[in-house]
RNA sequence: GGGUUGGUAGCUCAAUGGUAGAGCAGCGGCCUUUUAAGCCGUUGGCUGUGGGUUCGAGUCCCACCCGACCCA
């Protein structure tokens, strides 16, 4: 990709410049002794020291030059001299361009409008831009170019790095969280011979040596109950699951996903395990439990109180809201016509639960803003829970949705191998999945009973970060890649 | 897959079918405490791609590429 301008062309005559004076602009390395933010905590007049960083302002005044440098931390602005630098020196300087990553040793002083300053002694390019950076006032907003290269939008908009900053601190909260509770995390395996654990497309891929295919994990689930058979009474996996379906503001092909396993919990453990977890890194990262989103004019659209605790209710009782009290008492054929009458979306070839949960996620899903726990879901639905015992039509489960969005499924695990397998099986019947013997198997040799729990971490950043696409709170969102001029 | 909508200078945006412009930055001057520095001057365009209509297309029509939002 050979596009050239007039902007690139002049960088690149500015780099064979240098060169020619001997100065070479790609360092091996430059160690500063301080970061931005480090210095500027630790002011005191007159101490040397120096930084690193890219050069985003360049003031001129005649003699002197006032330019900003950005590290990882903070800005700090240098002020250069042409008699304290020498004629030389001071010329090459001139000739540096905005983006140039530099080195700088000077001497800390305060500027007549009391800014914090860093006198130049000496500077060193380390690292050249042969392109220009976006505007510096204006930004980059263009939102493809934010995306495909994110880079540019991370110079750009601070608030789009403090998101990421941010997605950091929670998922680390999130692990120390689950290490206190004594699970250990593990690594299971992202390409699958069966895919399992879920309803989903899977991506296919293929082993040369092996000669077979694979299948990129949709949930990690199955390897992580066959540790529980393995006798590790508690893991977590923090992943990456692929589903070959739809782009969409909630949805990425590729997605994080928290799963863990509590021997000996159920679901009810893990309500508890959730509730504490999110309330803890609330408080941590965004400060507060009452989370506020806004519109793009900074008006509040929605405020999300996380204080528990979370409210409860069953399915069964959310259905009757919304479908009628009767709703399970009356016919297949009316449960259909009242949920299209509603406005569900109801395929022909739905089959009676489908339609009732249809309503749910149509309908009454979306409206859950607040933290809900939407327990008792009906057994058709999940293959790998247990039955409740005092409704066997359901099973032992949650779905907690925030936002509007399904957040986190819970179950009390399935461990009876002969009901796991009729309930995969009867599953298997209706989507083109193939049963998991080596699972069933692991099953067979005996699993405590257990609580787990699936945590959709995007999701989860975009509610606590008041982001209302999954793009936003992913580095780098999967985009169709543009055509590249060769074929 | 369908609907709506967008793609113009490095960035942010203008331009009744009639010479493609501005601000920023870039380039050249002046300026030794500025900070969206200032003042003077100035370069920069295959208007996403390919066709068509027209005396004339950024603008109208068709197809395609890449986004955004909504729907399936």
């Amino acid at each position: 990709m050979e596009e050239e301008n007039s902007l690139i062309e002049q960088r690149r005559a500015n780099l064979a410049a240098l060169r020619e004076k001997g100065i070479e602009p790609f360092a091996n390395k430059f160690t500063p002794d301080e970061t931005c933010a480090g210095a500027r905590v630790k002011y005191e007049e007159g101490r040397e020291f120096s930084l690193a960083g890219r050069m985003t302002a360049f003031r001129t005044m005649g003699k002197s030059i006032f330019l900003d440098i950005r590290d990882g931390s903070d800005r700090m602005q240098v002020y250069a001299q042409k008699n304290a630098l020498g004629d030389e020196a001071f010329e090459v300087l001139k000739k540096l361009d905005l983006g140039d990553f530099i080195g700088v040793k000077g001497t800390m002083f305060t500027t007549r409008t009391e800014e914090i300053t860093l006198k130049m002694a000496e500077f060193t390019v380390v690292g050249k831009a042969l392109r220009p950076l976006p505007a510096k006032w204006h930004g980059l907003s263009n939102i493809e170019t934010r995306y495909r290269q994110r880079y540019l939008d991370l110079i750009a908009n601070d608030d789009v790095k403090q998101v990421f900053y941010k997605r950091s601190t929670i998922i680390r909260e999130i692990r120390d969280f689950m290490h206190e509770r004594g699970f250990i995390e593990v690594e299971t395996p992202t390409m699958q011979a069966i895919p399992g654990g879920a309803a989903a497309q899977p991506f296919v891929t293929r082993h040369n040596a092996l000669g077979c295919e694979f299948y990129l994990r949709i949930a990690l689930e199955l390897y992580l109950k066959r540790l529980l058979v393995g006798g590790m009474d508690r893991v977590f996996e923090i992943g990456r699951n692929y589903r070959n379906e739809g782009i969409s503001p909630r949805h990425n092909p590729e997605f994080t996903m928290l799963e863990a396993y509590q021997a000996f919990g159920d679901y009810e453990t893990m309500m508890e395990l959730l509730e504490s977890m999110i309330t803890r890194v609330a408080e941590k990262v965004v400060g507060t439990l009452v989370i506020e989103h806004r519109d793009a004019e900074g008006n509040v659209t929605r405020t999300i109180d996380l204080t528990g605790p979370w409210r409860r209710v069953k399915y069964k009782d959310l259905i009757r809201e919304k479908g009628g009290a009767d709703w399970f008492d009356v016919t297949q054929d009316e449960r259909r016509k009242r949920a299209i009458d509603l406005g569900a979306e109801i395929g022909p070839d739905y089959m009676d639960y489908e339609v009732t949960n249809g309503l749910f996620e149509k309908l009454i899903e979306p409206t859950l803003i607040q933290p809900t726990f939407v327990t008792h879901l009906p057994k058709e639905l999940i293959p790998l829970a247990k039955l409740t015992p005092d409704d066997p039509t359901t099973i032992e489960v949650f779905e907690c949705c925030i936002n509007g969005q399904e957040i986190a499924p819970a179950y009390t695990e399935q461990n009876d191998p002969v009901a796991q397998r009729e309930a995969l099986q009867n599953q298997a019947g209706e989507e083109q999945q193939k049963l998991d013997e080596d699972f069933l198997v692991a099953l067979e040799h005996g699993m405590p009973p257990a609580g787990g729990i699936g945590i959709g971490i995007d999701r989860l950043i975009m509610m606590l970060l008041g982001q209302e696409s999954i793009r936003d709170v992913l580095l780098f969102p999967q985009l169709k890649p543009k055509t590249t001029a060769a074929e």
